[in-house]
DNA sequence: TATTGTTATACTCTATAACTATA
DNA sequence: TATAGTTATAGAGTATAACAATA
């Protein structure tokens, strides 16, 4: 799927070892999330750098975002990402230099620094658009149709916090 | 749940906002697993932050594989954690001056370190054990039982990565 | 006073590369 | 030569605190 340069050892060599006893760890949610994630985010990591494009998994939500909503306020973005405002300001620094997007102050609240997508950013989203879906159908073949919309509806319920 | 003395905004305010376009995000595995780890894992900190304990997710699962494994080698602790052996090393490092876990040189192989849970790593566990229970509480309530089984069986497919 | 954005700073997590010692 | 562990270093990702401009 990706080519491995890395110093890690081969993930689940299944004839290496004995298999560890692992405890209550394989109920917890929690530990299973953590390594379903650890496991996508460097498959993507990896993909983009293969491609010399080098964009990160949080940079092609935000792009998708500002396209889909433009004029989105930074602390919007902020709080659709679930980060804080200082973490959105580097990353939009990063995606203005990359001329992705511009800001534009709010000529209604000086205070708000409006996004918007340049020609160059839309064009981009479309090729990052095609490599994640090819990255996610990696993943996706492993669920039926109805499998993969319940569990991307189990996920929701973690990031929900109303039953908390 | 927690006691947010964070700068982040509320999340999900249900009335404060008009709901974003998220355009194709909500069907990406990739989008919604890293939410959702997201949410856990700023969760779980802030738990233990709370009890000023101060241990972070990884470090729970190292200390159940030590004391589930008795003389578990850094590497096999490397391979199981899914990380590179040097980030091993720096996580034994912790979990030895806080003094939960010591090193031992194989006698038969000088090269291997055998890691050994002292008396108070496994009382840490236990408290750590209760701790982690009662934060999976509040995400396991949001799923009937077989839902939690069918949710844990779909992270552990993204884990393995022989399909892909 | 409260909000938006910014800067400065720091901490966690993790990887890579180069090394030592052992096999 | 290959493996286990270590050290040094760096980068991504994120948070906190203090601040300026604006409301």
């Amino acid at each position: 799927m990706t080519s491995k340069k890395t110093t890690l050892p081969p993930p689940e060599d299944a004839a290496a070892a004995p298999a560890l006893r692992q405890g209550f760890l394989p109920k917890l949610i929690g530990y299973q999330i953590r390594r379903a994630h650890a496991r996508m985010r460097r498959d993507f990591n990896q993909s983009t750098a293969d491609l010399h494009l080098g964009f990160r998994p949080g940079e092609v939500s935000a792009m998708v975002l500002i396209i889909e909503n433009p004029g989105l306020i930074q602390i919007e973005l902020a709080r659709e990402l679930d980060v804080d405002k200082a973490t959105v300001v580097s990353l939009v620094d990063h995606l203005e230099k990359a001329g992705l997007v511009r800001r534009q102050r709010s000529t209604k609240d000086r205070r708000k620094q409006a996004l918007l997508p340049t020609r160059e950013g839309v064009r981009m989203v479309q090729e990052l658009r095609r490599l994640t879906e090819e990255h996610e159908a990696h993943y996706r073949q492993r669920f039926k149709d109805g499998e993969l919309r319940q569990f991307l509806d189990f996920l929701q319920r973690i990031y929900q916090n109303d039953g908390a």
